[in-house]
DNA sequence: CGACTATATGTCATATGCGACATCCAGCCA
DNA sequence: TGGCTGGATGTCGCATATGACATATAGTCG
């Protein structure tokens, strides 16, 4: 997350903020459900995509990145930005199409 | 942009790389190319989606951002990350399966 | 068992994206 | 003309996402 570090942003770093069907449980706005649910939706698909073709560790190499962002990126970790879910998606060879669908259809 | 400071990226910004139907023909990978529309096509979305409903000075005041990174985003200048341009659509009412769109079709 | 591989997690210095602010330009209208 | 509004552009100090690194965990194979 970017910006003032809003006191739901804290309330979501509190409980981990890593899992699936995420929160508006405590009272976070909708615009902040649907970021998180963007990168969620993200994190997944490029685990899956990433998977199916290379080790964390050739993938990190690919984005000039290393091992553990990558790993920080699939597991949903809140220090990842979207800019690095989208470029690591590109780097497994996802097309824009790819990535909008799975923030339309999973976001 | 993130990362590295790529060639290419220095590349793009000495074009200021604000152009339409943004540019492989310097040599700019695949995913760099990629990266730069997906961020267009945001940007042009976010300025359709702002104006019809209200001012640059507004949607700052509802990001807790600033008018004139609001005029960035939607002139696609290439210090305003993905995050900001998918925060500001939401801002505008933007669900994710329209960002998730507009990526996929224009990006 | 140990060796090796893949992944997860935590920390740190640094690069970079951020809001804020100051201007500047263009249009509009009195 | 001058004032007002919406937007563009440049700069700056600060917050934070980054890559690098160390280390831990878990699985596999000998």
């Amino acid at each position: 997350m970017i910006m003032k570090k809003t006191k739901s942003e804290r309330r979501v770093k509190a409980l981990g903020w890593k899992d699936g069907t995420v929160a508006e449980f405590l009272g976070l706005t909708p615009e902040e459900s649907a970021l998180i649910e963007i990168k969620l939706a993200l994190s997944r698909k490029l685990r899956e995509r990433r998977q199916q073709r290379m080790t964390q560790a050739q993938l990190a190499k690919k984005l000039q990145s290393s091992q553990s962002r990558i790993a920080k990126a699939e597991t949903g970790d809140g220090s990842v930005s979207i800019e690095l879910l989208v470029r690591a998606m590109l780097a497994t060879g996802a097309t824009p199409k790819e990535i909008g669908r799975t923030i339309a259809e999973n976001g």
